[in-house]
DNA sequence: GTGGTCTAGACCACC
DNA sequence: GTGGTCTAGACCACG
């Protein structure tokens, strides 16, 4: 099984928080159905050429957010989640995000037009670019 | 003297990281003018209540970033910069959060419609709550 | 032939402890009389929806506890264990998870009363509710 | 620092979890107040004789509790709990203890007043013993 | 000094 | 085969 998972040499992200922001957006998103089999660990981390316990750190957080369910001996699987609480999670780190860039504008005494343009342009190179 | 720099216990974001962003937006928008005296890293720490460490740091920045410019003996002062590089220091910050905010919606599948929606309520309460 | 054993899936406990421990109460409690035919490996198996590994596991583990007993080639019966051993069996995982029980309270420094409280509640709650 | 945290080498539980039950009890019951600065990771780990690593385990997971917090460069602290989040943390594992214990009275077809006994020796040999 | 990340490798329990 | 625990040790970032 193959999962779209890029990891970045460069950034100054953690590893694990690479893999994990990524595999959440996959599940939050419907791409990952509930029940899905998820690779082994051992797997998973031939896949992306790091350690068992980088993938380890990556199923278990996830396990405790209540994405992931693991049973010994038989593996990892989509948890089954409300759609609700998935939407919850799903529109939460984006809010964050959002929330996070018009804060910095704010700092630098931007304009709302001023912001805005930025915003626009950026969702412009991303959509149409 | 004093400055109008917060810092957030409950962050996950480094102490000098905190500080660094507020000081560096504080002189690119204009509101420390070129030839300001900055506090000493002493007084800056008891202000903000951390190690002189850390002030330490946050000065050293600034200063590599040709911001700041330390005087033997002197102390600390905004440097002078041209108005053409103050603007691009001045929006860079912001045009990268921006763009954080939209690829963080483009992973979890937003329209963009979505994400436009999301990003008018964030500048809707900061701007007008 | 049927058993009355139910497996939570979402639980943490293994497979087969489950199935054990609801097997063993069924001997112990009488349900299942002594010299009872029991379902073969692949029929219990198939039953539970589990692998057929684990039932082998669990009859082993409750014959070499002197609960069960297997002949070649015809099956797995209930073996016949005196009275007194049967009660001692009957009331040890009872006994095991009160003391359990009350540990845990002392642990957050419970009172008498209050742990007491919390028992009333959950007995009412499985036997009159 | 000293905490009284004691490791059973005999038991099946897992080293982490054994500490983990332990240091949430410390805190939930209120033993260890808000903002206490707990010892270090490499301090905790000689005094237990465990591995660095299973420390750093149970400090994260408590932490993703909400019950500790840890800034790095720091050290780790007690974090601020609402009261009512604290009493529903230290009742959740008795509360669950107890169930546990009914229901595997229930599995043997125990009576009400059957269990009711057992219950009350333990309740006796751990407060008056 | 502190915590955070990542590694390699062993051994166990479950299915 | 699967995941779970525990170890030792290196290196980095923060204060």
């Amino acid at each position: 099984m193959w999962l779209p998972i890029q990891i970045n040499e460069q950034s100054a992200e953690p590893l694990y928080y690479q893999i994990e922001v990524q595999l959440r957006a996959l599940i939050v998103s419907g791409q990952l159905a509930e029940g899905t089999l998820l690779p082994s660990i051992r797997e998973l981390a031939q896949m992306l050429k790091c350690s068992i316990i980088t993938v380890r750190r990556v199923y278990q957080d996830l396990e405790s957010e209540g994405l992931l369910r693991t049973r010994q001996g038989t593996g990892t699987y989509v948890a089954r989640v409300e759609q609700r609480e998935l939407d919850r999670h799903r529109l939460a780190a984006v809010i964050e995000a959002v929330d996070n860039a018009v804060t910095a504008g704010k700092l630098v005494q931007c304009t709302k037009d001023e912001i805005n343009e930025i915003f626009q342009e950026a969702l412009n190179k991303h959509y149409n670019g």
